[in-house]
DNA sequence: AACGATTGCGCAAACGATTGCGGAAACGCT
DNA sequence: AGCGTTTCCGCAATCGTTTGCGCAATCGTT
């Protein structure tokens, strides 16, 4: 900056006016800056600027694993719209380890970013008090922190299980399983809530070993799938907790002979891409995934606006999409 | 910092000296310190560091598209590495935008990044020049930049191609559709040259109808197989030139009633966690997608360490994984 | 012609760290 | 006691910007 002010015959003063039009400079010498400015091939510096303004212009992100569907759509929803605002990314994969977490989101307050996502993050009430009180602009998606006033963005999981599995009875199942995440997730726990809920309403006991635990992967989807049909009585019909277990689950069916979905029907959780184009397509609830990154990046930025707005939480809607891999039961139908 | 220099009652710089380690500090000092850098919540402002080091340890990296679980797998390695030496990991979208790419390697080197890694992406020759003359370490992944020595880790697309037509040739198959990418690709375009190479040395004539474009999206993949398969003499197979528009063609065959693999093979290219998991389980050529990351992520690290050694180019092999969704022509096998 | 407003610009102090240099005290040796 | 080494620490400059403050010239009035 001080070649440019120096080729330019000014100060750098001056030339700090022109790159921010923050202050008027005539023409002659506006020119004459510019003009030093891509002859020197001058960039500047946005670390000293940050370093002076106390802004970076950057949020950071935390996310369990980027490489997950349902994540990577949600990330590429703030992506976009952190673009949109020229602010730039940091992207942090957890692995939902706290530590790592915690890691993290040391690392990111010290490089001073303006804000922080925590998508599906473990990270504790007293945690994210401890941000707020440096000041540090937070919102939460993907997962409720009890007794802290905190932005958050959901989505009425609890809803979404109900109807997948209202689904299943109102074809008929009477006894299915149920493939759950990690249960310290609450977004799989109010799943299963619901499922709960919709068996009870319909007067049907829970057979606790119906319910088997995955990790979200189609690996343990896979797992849990040979798992309940391996017992004496299989189930007609399993509901995943997410798509990628749902898959899992189908290539377990598939494997072992039955059919999917006259021997059985399966529903997912998610609607990611992939749900479409399986074989057969899969029956699931839809999240709004992309919107989800997009409204929650949006809400930072508002936040990081105004530091001392009340809170505010944003829940969406699930529904669900029934497309093929769900049938009534005992009814080997044929698709025309 | 000052605050925590005046409660040790020492000077900033000895406070520096203790947290860096880098001069001995009397023990009866460095524990004053520790003590007050903790009563305070003292954390270190990496900004100010980085500017008057030179070093912001961070790394930028730009790929197409995050959500594509092609290209999330080798962000997932390029992290996870990069977390590994405490360095942190700018996202940068793209969309294959020529522009979105050059705006944000100017963010990145405003930012200050230390390396860049582009996947993937369409930057050109003198765009690499351009950043190099900087002294940019930078690293391109997937993609051959003409004319310029820099680094680069790719994997054998032609061989892999090659692979892909060749099983379907000992198959006994002759007559098979290829879904290409975007043509202005490279990695599209060399698994190409291996198809029309490996149907050459069979003395087959290529079809110029039988190869379509697709974007390397499921969508894409769907609608290139429903324009395969409706020509008057549809072939026995198809080579999707990556595992999305694969999963898209067996999707649109099943809508069509034709039987994968009994009635149409397929052949992905990528091998997605979720090829295992497809219905069939799909035939495709693998690629060391997160390993690529890892090994990329190393060589800019190492690059950044020593600028100047000669560019490196690191190639990785391709092998074909046969799975379910091929099958000898018009021999409608039973698997047992 | 005198005077306040306006316009156009530069000086120098921040921002929060790192680091070359030099000074003071303690130590070891003859 | 005298002198050279070590050991331990602080001063102040520096990284590349932004920005409060003040000065000089020009302008518009009366």
């Amino acid at each position: 900056m001080r070649d440019v002010a120096e080729r330019a015959g000014v100060s750098v003063t001056t030339v700090s006016h022109v790159i921010n039009e923050t202050r008027p400079v005539s023409d002659e010498l506006r020119q004459r800056v510019l003009a030093a400015m891509d002859e020197l091939g001058y960039q500047p510096n946005r670390l000293a600027r940050s370093l002076r303004r106390g802004e970076t212009h950057t949020i950071g992100i935390v996310v369990p694993d980027s490489a997950n569907p349902f994540f990577a759509e949600v990330a590429r929803g703030i992506e976009d719209t952190s673009f949109e605002h020229r602010y730039s990314l940091i992207l942090c994969n957890s692995d939902g380890d706290l530590e790592k977490e915690l890691f993290y989101t040391n690392v990111l307050t010290e490089k001073q970013v303006d804000g922080i996502l925590f998508v599906a993050a473990g990270v504790s009430t007293e945690h994210i008090h401890a941000l707020q009180e440096r000041r540090m602009p937070v919102v939460v998606v993907d997962r409720e922190i009890p007794n802290v006033s905190v932005d958050e963005v959901l989505t009425d999981n609890a809803r979404g299980g109900w109807l997948a599995t209202r689904h299943l009875l109102e074809l008929g199942h009477r006894r299915f399983g149920c493939i759950i995440g990690r249960s310290n997730l609450t977004p799989s726990a109010e799943r299963v809530t619901g499922y709960r809920q919709a068996l009870g309403e319909a007067d049907i006991p829970v057979e606790e070993r119906l319910i088997v635990k995955g990790d979200f992967q189609y690996e343990s989807g896979y797992r849990a799938a040979r798992q309940l049909l391996a017992i004496d009585d299989p189930p007609t019909a399993i509901f995943a907790c997410n798509d990628l277990m749902a898959v899992g689950a189908i290539s377990a069916a598939v494997e072992l002979g039955r059919k999917v979905p006259d021997d059985l029907s399966v529903v997912g959780f998610d609607d990611v891409r992939l749900a479409s184009f399986t074989n057969p397509p899969l029956t699931t609830v839809i999240q709004p995934k992309y919107e989800m990154g997009v409204i929650a990046a949006t809400m930072l930025l508002e936040r990081m606006r105004n530091h001392d707005m009340p809170p505010r939480r944003r829940m969406f809607d699930t529904t669900l999409v029934i497309r093929q891999s769900t049938a009534p039961v005992g009814a080997p139908e044929d698709e025309s």
